[in-house]
DNA sequence: GTAAAGTGTAATAGTGTATAACAATCGACA
DNA sequence: TGTCGATTGTTATACACTATTACACTTTAC
């Protein structure tokens, strides 16, 4: 698809080759390791060697923040999907829905049912596209922007959560390295 | 990965092996956070503030991760879940389908299904529990043993990519910073 | 202007997970 | 020893999430 969108106001593009700032890790920290050995603690066989392998302790965190985060927006009614589409859309107004699909790795056909329930709830509303007839300018409502704004502050309840069992000076070392993970590991 | 697990006895509570002393983080590395700005990247919209939230940098990278490692172990027929069953199994043998379950996170009722499968193509076994007719004591199978060797070889081909997209040096710190969002966040 | 590509949509299937119910068995204990 | 609550494996069921295919409509490229 095109690239460059919406030019909205905050000006986009101006990527500078060079990254603006490299990212210093430095954390220094005294960390428990939960539990080792082939054994049983608090009444659940422990997993052995599984703890040492990225994939699953990455599945296990995940799930484990997630529960939590869905637990804490609870009362929003949002889902982590649709949060982070309200999210994209409050950053930038006017996406496709194409394009919201795409930047959150979420197939187009299953998007629909995604934003067809955000219109219902008249949290979001698709608008005919000025330029592209086959496309919608996805835009909040009024609606749309207090929930979010609800739901970021849960969210901030959630991340502080987060940051405590992590420890705060080590969440951007974990940010950074789960970035590197990002989408697609070269093979 | 580790050189241990070999002599998969039976002797489980053998405490004490892997260093169950404090681990020290202390990475030190440069980073070059993907992208900054709301932009695009790539021909792809920026996520913007989300790849912030811990939580869905944490989906994000999990998702990639499996992806590399389901197509890695592709061969052996083994899904993920598939994996840690019988990794569990030969490290300790004997265990009851509800302790396994338990251990992975698996609803013992849908753990039904998986051993099932395991069980149809002779990689795992329910032999009697000699203590309890309630429930079965879970065997590799010599095809189960070798299935599962032929898996740990392709793993780490997977972990080895892991460690290069992450940088060898800080796999041990983001081990240690998953375990601390392992199950459960107090709330 | 015609062909190729992109957009939104529906239909469908597969997978993963959660819940409830149930028979068989175990454990505790009066 | 007999009863009752808890546990184990199991089936059935429902829901969420994901992937694939197909299609009409529109845009883009040649």
């Amino acid at each position: 698809m095109s690239s460059k969108h919406k030019s909205s106001k905050t000006d986009l593009a101006h990527r500078s080759e060079t990254a603006p700032s490299r990212l210093r890790i430095v954390a220094t920290t005294d960390v428990e390791p939960p539990e080792a050995d082939t054994a049983v603690v608090a009444g659940v066989t422990d997993v052995g060697a599984l703890g040492q392998m990225t994939g699953y302790a990455l599945r296990r965190a995940q799930i484990s923040v997630f529960e939590d985060f869905i637990a804490t927006i609870a009362e929003t009614g949002l889902r982590p999907a649709q949060f982070s589409v309200l999210v994209l859309l409050d950053q930038t107004p006017g996406l496709t829905q194409s394009a919201v699909a795409a930047a959150l790795g979420i197939q187009r056909a299953n998007f629909v049912t995604l934003i067809n329930e955000l219109e219902r709830r008249g949290l979001a509303r698709r608008e005919p596209s000025l330029t592209d007839r086959r496309s919608y300018a996805l835009q909040l409502t009024d609606k749309g922007h207090t929930t979010l704004k609800r739901a970021r502050e849960l969210h901030a309840l959630h991340e502080a959560r987060v940051r405590e069992a992590v420890g705060a000076e080590n969440v951007e070392t974990l940010l950074a390295l789960l970035s590197r993970l990002g989408p697609g590991l070269r093979r």
